[in-house]
DNA sequence: GTGAAAGCGCTAACAA
DNA sequence: TTGTTAGCGCTTTCAC
């Protein structure tokens, strides 16, 4: 490929890369004619297109989406943030997320806030100072400062994994406490009359473990033992966890996890215990993880289609980059729970 | 907060947003000398730093880093390739990378190339429109195409999970070659003869492959069954390619997985057909996620220190990015194997 | 359909 | 220590 980008650049600054202007000169049309046949081809006349398209391929030109974001005020750059990447629940959402936007032209940044919060702010500053065109917040739970923050700065958001009654602006998820509910009467109508719950500790799962004791409360059912284990919620914790319910007094039939994860612990400890699971106690799990339906006993878990989330926000956040209307911002996905083999 | 920010702004064009003249203005002295103020603040007075500040606090100035990176050639964004961000194995290193970068004021960008690669060359278009201070490849076979294209822009890359002859720029990685010697000699000092491997048909994986079986047959044992599952491996890839091995004839001891997730599937399916882990059969992983430990039994698995990759990796990038010299661009980071008791 | 001028918000370079 | 000037590479506005 014969370069003609060695051509010498008078000006002290700049990356010394190939420039529109460059590529404007070499097709004999102005800066922006070129740019008008790469941006919006159906504006200039053939012969137009096929010169500067030419003169693409001969310099390798790569147009400077800094610029462009800076000129146009639109970045074509879409922040999420998630609490913890290795988190699995929230996984398959920034995947499903980076290759939507990445199929419009928009590109993912990435934002871990930590479950903890402190990082919250530095990490807002960061991001909103990359002027993204929309910022997703997955499944977290942002200070009174950050809403305002996220408020004044006018960037479009998604709230995701949740269904709160203020959104900021933005919002698709489903309700955790309608989750809690439906377990318990799915168990109940399974015959388990022993429950317990064992939660991470962020909000979201706990808020399904208060739905869950309230729903089994209705049903007369006797209050659910719990264990709370620190989020992100591993196998390891799900062992733990089952071991020290074990060493309660009181029977438990059925046990609801906060993750499949952690169920695959409960169930791991479970038969290095000897105890039989379903035989002598269900498990559910919640995320229906790709590993949820292999196991053996094969998990029953609450399902969230996690790669919808990603894509509905994605649309959210193109269509009002595009200045596209988005008529009813809320959306509830909603869930479903699977029944297989441990419940 | 009293905001000033809604003084009236005269320009047709811009975010509306407060810039750093308003700021300027607001604190009574040259735009320059507030961005001095703000990024380098010990070339500026006290005097001069206390009334930027006020200014700052009173507008809720965010600087933009978009302009700035468009005046400075340094956007100070960095992207991250890996085939699909499900695969867990590149989890660990993402995150660990995230962090280390936004602890140093860098933000990451996420691209997806997927396994197959078709993806890669408008994804590297993108990568390269955003101007990053530098490109993390990880675990991705680039096309000689896109080798060329990523020589050719000049960004600092850095490539992981691999020790290539012949880096683009820089590298951290280890040997995966190694990585197979050593299982076979870690499975033949163990007593195992009847070596058999499960393996991602990703190009690493069957690198491991391939040194396992030269390994094998240098200590005089018989070629090892194989079985090619598609990357992303997961828990059912290692059910199904455990099944297909048990229909071929032949006795097997040992499996060598090429990822926990599929020794976990390998495990799953032994306990569901009654085969003795390890009793009859040793399992070992490779990877060491955080579940390997808990697993029951325990899995025997190499552990690469993922987040060390990611932390080596940002280092590179910023390092190059302030001008820093690098001396020795490529690091072997090493892998050790894990016994626990699934071998 | 094409172009000239102006400017997005910031910082490098060079003064003072 | 502070300021002036001139861009970074692109796109908007408005004119032809």
């Amino acid at each position: 490929m014969p370069a003609d980008t060695s051509t010498p650049r008078k000006s002290r600054r700049g990356s010394g890369a190939v420039t529109l202007h460059d590529v404007a000169k070499l097709a004999g049309v102005a800066p922006i004619t070129a740019s008008r046949a790469i941006n919006t081809p159906g504006q200039v006349s053939e012969d137009v297109r096929k010169k500067v398209g030419d003169a693409i391929a001969r310099t390798g030109y790569v147009p400077n989406r800094l610029a462009g974001g800076l000129a146009s005020t639109r970045s074509r750059l879409v922040a999420a943030v998630v609490p913890t990447i290795t988190g699995p629940v929230f996984l398959q959402t920034v995947q499903a997320l980076t290759e939507a936007l990445a199929a419009r032209g928009y590109q993912l940044m990435l934002g871990q806030s930590g479950y903890v919060g402190s990082r919250e702010d530095a990490l807002l500053e960061a991001i909103i100072g990359r002027r993204p065109d929309g910022i997703v917040l997955t499944g977290i739970m942002h200070s009174n400062e950050g809403r305002k923050r996220l408020l004044a700065c006018g960037i479009p958001v998604v709230e995701t994994w949740d269904l709160t009654p203020t959104p900021i602006d933005m919002l698709v998820g489903f309700s955790h406490a309608e989750v809690g509910r439906r377990v318990v009467e799915f168990l109940h109508a399974k015959g388990r009359r022993r429950l317990a719950v064992i939660s991470g500790d962020d909000e979201r799962a706990q808020r399904r473990r208060e739905a869950f004791h309230a729903a089994a409360a209705a049903l007369g059912l006797k209050r659910a033992p719990d264990v709370t284990v620190a989020a992100p919620t591993t196998l390891r914790s799900g062992r733990a966890a089952l071991a020290e319910l074990m060493q309660r007094r009181g029977e438990v039939d059925a046990v609801f996890c906060s993750s499949d994860l952690l169920a695959l612990g409960v169930m791991t400890e479970a038969r290095s215990r000897g105890i039989d699971v379903p035989g002598q106690l269900a498990v559910v799990g919640f995320g229906d993880l790709e590993f949820a339906a292999d196991l053996h006993p094969a998990l029953t878990t609450v399902r969230i289609n996690a790669a919808e989330i990603g894509r509905q926000a994605a649309q959210f956040i193109v269509d009002r980059a595009e200045g596209l209307a988005v008529p009813s911002p809320v959306v509830d996905i909603g869930f479903s729970i699977v029944e297989r083999e441990s419940a």
